[in-house]
RNA sequence: GCCCGGGUGGUGAAAUUGGUAGACACGCGAGACUUAAAAUCUUGUGGCCAUAGCGGUCGUGCCGGUUCAAGUCCGGCCCCGGGCACCA
């Protein structure tokens, strides 16, 4: 009974967790410096933003995030892992209107809640290299950097199209549009024409491309997501002469068809639309209801496509033949030229609004080796390549050969020509809202956008400020935005737009190697991290994020600031944690909110329950049942048998001659789980199956109660290895009962080595089938003949059975595995 | 609509290279301990048939194919999730 009053005998997490919390800030054990001996380990989660609250998907990616981090801390390297906030952005506008509370203090009182959550489930964060990308010192740098890019002819400003409300006079997002109408006002939005910052991401599509070959860290999925929207195509670029002299232009992949065009369809705000509207008032209300619709493509992809003839032709560049043009509303404007030709006959979605508008289906393709037509454009377009027909000259050649003429002949004629094409759009960085970081740029009407020196940076964003809801504040304090030119001297206004937020996150894991360098933006430590060796976070940022963040590391690269060519080595991309079938996001609220199961069954019930729950890469529906059969399994499978077994004493050292049958059979364990759970962490990144690896081994740990002296050290070696591996998901307890061991600091304990001789098995069990269907098991020996395997296995007398008057004719045999007899 | 994933017991899932489908858990049933409960421990648990025991048969979203052998490979379909450039 003496045990009892020893508070250590019973497992309590408060006491478990304020032990490990306390001991890693006494000892920084997180903090990391760039003089080590060790290899570097750079693993990073992507940042969260200060919603308010965490939620499980929070938990997931950092727990997952930590996991590595701690497994490749045992693996002896030098371990860096940040946090930060990636603090500026929409939702703080939200709340400020909502709570009445500027941006600045409802993200900061957001932060801190959340720090002291993140520090609760015992992270091992290295906390002095924290950021918020909405601190000054921090944008001052994004700011400065863009300047480098303006000087670089790197960005450009242009006019694009933005959802406006009317009512509002504002700008909205994609997701501020409900319906077709303002989130707030509830009136149909449309669409507005601005002057906006563009930076060049496509002068980089070629090496953005590229480079994914050399990613072998990254999921397949997320790398073909990449290719499909940087989308390098190669055709042609083909010019409709007009009347009037200006061509129309437009893009195809599909040069072979050319003499199967039968009408060109523009984009509602195209030019060409525009002028045929003038004194057309059907014509220039179909394109005001056109403009009704959200600036989103896949609301554009599911519109009804309609049409209405522009009452204007071009000559066809071979033929020269009238083509009539079209206004459609499903030609997009911001993709190529804003214009396309239409084949009917060949494309499905031409044909399709050639049948509803009565327009000609002209067939010039037919299948290889078809005589006459070969098929029926009655019932849909013939899509494949094929051979030319009804076409001239072209008649009879293939799709290489046909690109190849055409091109030629356009070519001659000054029409046309090759062209490599990206679906990839310049990067759009303007925002007209307040909570982000300032456009550094001031407008002079003498010297046009001239970019803010850098003794002039940062150009401070005011924090007090009414924030009314309606508009930026910013917009209306002359007192900012008045201001000298740095040129001419003369008087000018400040950019009163501020970047996009993926500014801020394409850049903050180079910063967090240096985020406190003072008079530069990136330092050498920033070359000793070099770039992130395993990079964790959702899959919804499978393409935006980490396409913008590959090119800010290359053009950070080009400036001289950093030596690598990617940002991140290895990609861990997580499935999302779903709440009630749809995804768990700061519009969700409160949802999942951890903090009451951290409460009762503590952080690393909360941990192990998510890890266990399912593999990374799958969305999975979270549910908090798991969460107290963790503790109850820490509790009373890791805990109560590591305090039994050291009430038993010390231990002798394991002799592996003198173990007994269910001693070696343990010891065989240990190890397999060892070797498993090493692969797991590392290469498969199956922590579920881990912790299932785990739950075995001390399954039969507790039915082993051996009390002999090897039985003992056999135990005490099982012990041991359950604890190293179950440390990096469950940190805190595993702290404490190594430290009861009498190992010292977990934190400072190295992988343990797998015992090749204790893996060692002498029989195996075979499966028998019958025709492949399973009839008998087999013990065998290992790497058994098959004439031996064979003969085992006719005796048992289901396989008997089977084969009884039937012939075999055929036997299969897998070593250690299967033995097929095939019957008739 | 387009691009990318996924679909396995009552539930979360496992099966890593084409070779025992359902490991490990949750839940549920039975039992032990207890005056009782909780906690804990033992034990059973895919469906159907059979059963003293051995066993048989069906089964991995649906339809078809390849193979001695398919959750795994191929073709077609259905459903669910992520993204679609101003949510982050």
């Amino acid at each position: 009974m003496t045990r009892n009053s020893d508070s250590s005998a019973v497992y309590s997490h408060e006491s478990v967790e304020q032990q490990a919390q306390t001991f890693w800030k006494e000892h920084g054990s997180f903090e990391v410096t760039e003089n080590s001996d060790k290899p570097k380990f750079y693993c990073l989660s992507m940042f969260p933003y200060p919603s308010g609250r965490l939620h499980m998907g929070h938990v997931r990616n950092y727990t997952l995030g930590d996991v590595i981090g701690r497994f490749q801390r045992l693996k002896g390297k030098n371990v860096l892992q940040p946090m930060g906030w990636d603090a500026f952005g929409l939702p703080a506008e939200n709340a400020a209107i909502k709570h009445r509370i500027p941006p600045a203090r409802w993200t900061f009182e957001n932060i801190e809640h959340m720090r002291g959550q993140l520090q609760a489930l015992g992270f091992a964060f290295d906390w002095s290299r924290e950021l918020a990308t909405c601190d000054p010192d921090y944008y001052r740098w994004e700011q400065w950097f863009f300047t480098r890019l303006f000087r670089k002819g790197l960005v450009y400003k242009k006019a694009a199209w933005v959802n406006w409300d009317p009512r509002d006079q504002t700008v909205l997002a994609n997701e501020q549009v409900i319906n077709g109408r303002g989130w707030r006002s509830d009136a149909p939005v449309e669409r507005r024409e601005l002057a906006q910052w563009f930076v060049k991401i496509t002068d980089y599509a070629e090496e953005l491309l590229g480079y994914l070959d050399k990613l072998p860290g990254w999921p397949e999925k997320v790398k073909t997501m990449q290719r499909n929207w940087i989308g390098r195509s190669e055709g042609v670029e083909i010019q409709f002469p007009a009347d009037d002299g200006s061509p129309l232009t437009v893009y195809t992949t599909r040069p072979d068809t050319l003499m199967g065009v039968t009408y060109l369809a523009v984009a509602p705000q195209h030019p060409l639309a525009t002028a045929a509207a003038a004194g057309n008032p059907e014509l220039t209300a179909f394109i005001e209801a056109c403009n009704g619709t959200r600036v989103a493509e896949a609301d554009m992809a599911r519109m009804e496509k309609l049409g209405m003839p522009a009452g204007v032709s071009v000559s066809h560049p071979l033929t020269g033949e009238a083509v009539p043009v079209w206004v459609a509303n499903f030609v997009l404007m911001e993709y190529g030229s804003g214009a396309v030709m239409s084949v009917p006959g060949h494309d499905q979605r031409d044909w399709e609004f050639a049948r509803k508008y009565g327009l000609p289906v002209r067939q010039v393709i037919k299948p290889v080796g078809s005589g006459a037509a070969g098929c029926d454009l009655e019932t849909g377009a013939f899509t494949e390549y094929g051979v030319l027909m009804n076409s001239g000259d072209f008649d009879g050649l293939d799709f290489e050969r046909a690109f190849d003429a055409i091109a030629s002949a356009l070519g001659g004629k000054g029409l046309g020509e090759r062209q490599v094409q990206y679906r990839l759009r310049d990067w759009g960085v303007s925002r007209q809202r307040y909570w982000g970081c300032p456009i550094p740029i001031i407008n002079c009407e003498q010297c046009g956008a001239v970019p803010v020196p850098d003794e002039d940076l940062p150009v401070l964003l005011p924090t007090d400020v009414e924030f009314e809801g309606v508009g930026s504040p910013i917009k209306k304090m002359p007192s900012w935005y008045e201001t000298g030119c740095p040129e001419c001297g003369g008087p000018a206004e400040r950019e009163t737009d501020t970047f996009d937020t993926f500014m801020e996150s394409s850049w903050y894991y180079a910063r967090f190697a240096s985020s406190n360098a003072t008079d530069s933006m990136l330092d050498e430590r920033a070359r000793y991290w070099r770039s992130v060796d395993h990079y964790v976070g959702g899959e919804e940022h499978a393409i935006l994020h980490l396409l913008y963040a590959r090119f800010f590391h290359k053009v950070m690269r080009d400036e001289g600031l950093l030596e690598s060519d990617e940002p991140f080595e290895k990609l861990l991309s997580l499935g999302m944690v779903l709440d009630g079938g749809t995804k768990m996001s700061k519009s969700a609220g409160d949802a999942g909110d951890p903090q009451h199961l951290m409460d009762t069954h503590g952080a690393d019930a909360v941990r192990m329950a998510m890890m266990f729950a399912a593999p990374p890469e799958q969305p999975f529906e979270w549910s908090e049942s798991g969460v107290a059969s963790a503790n109850r399994w820490l509790r009373t499978r890791l805990w109560n048998p590591v305090i039994a077994h050291i009430a038993g004493g010390d231990v002798v050292d394991i002799d592996p001659c003198a173990l007994t049958e269910a001693q070696t059979d343990l010891r065989r364990l240990t190890h397999e789980t060892l070797k498993k759970c090493e692969d797991d962490f590392e290469r498969r990144l199956a922590f579920n199956t881990v912790v299932a690896a785990v739950m075995s081994l001390q399954n039969q740990v507790m039915r082993f109660n051996d009390d002999s002296e090897q039985g003992r050290a056999v135990e005490r070696e099982a012990l041991t290895v359950a604890i190293l591996i179950m440390s990096p998901i469950t940190p805190h307890i595993c702290h404490v009962l190594w430290q009861q061991l009498g190992l010292g600091d977990i934190e400072q304990a190295q992988w343990m080595p797998v015992d090749e001789a204790a893996l060692e098995k002498t029989a195996v069990e075979l499966i028998v089938q019958v025709n492949g269907k399973l009839r008998s098991r087999i013990e065998a020996p290992v790497d058994a003949q098959k004439e031996t395997v064979v003969e085992l296995a006719r005796q048992q007398e289901n396989v008997k059975k089977f084969v009884a008057d039937k012939t075999i004719r055929k036997t299969i045999y897998v070593p250690n595995k299967v033995l097929n007899f095939v019957v008739s």
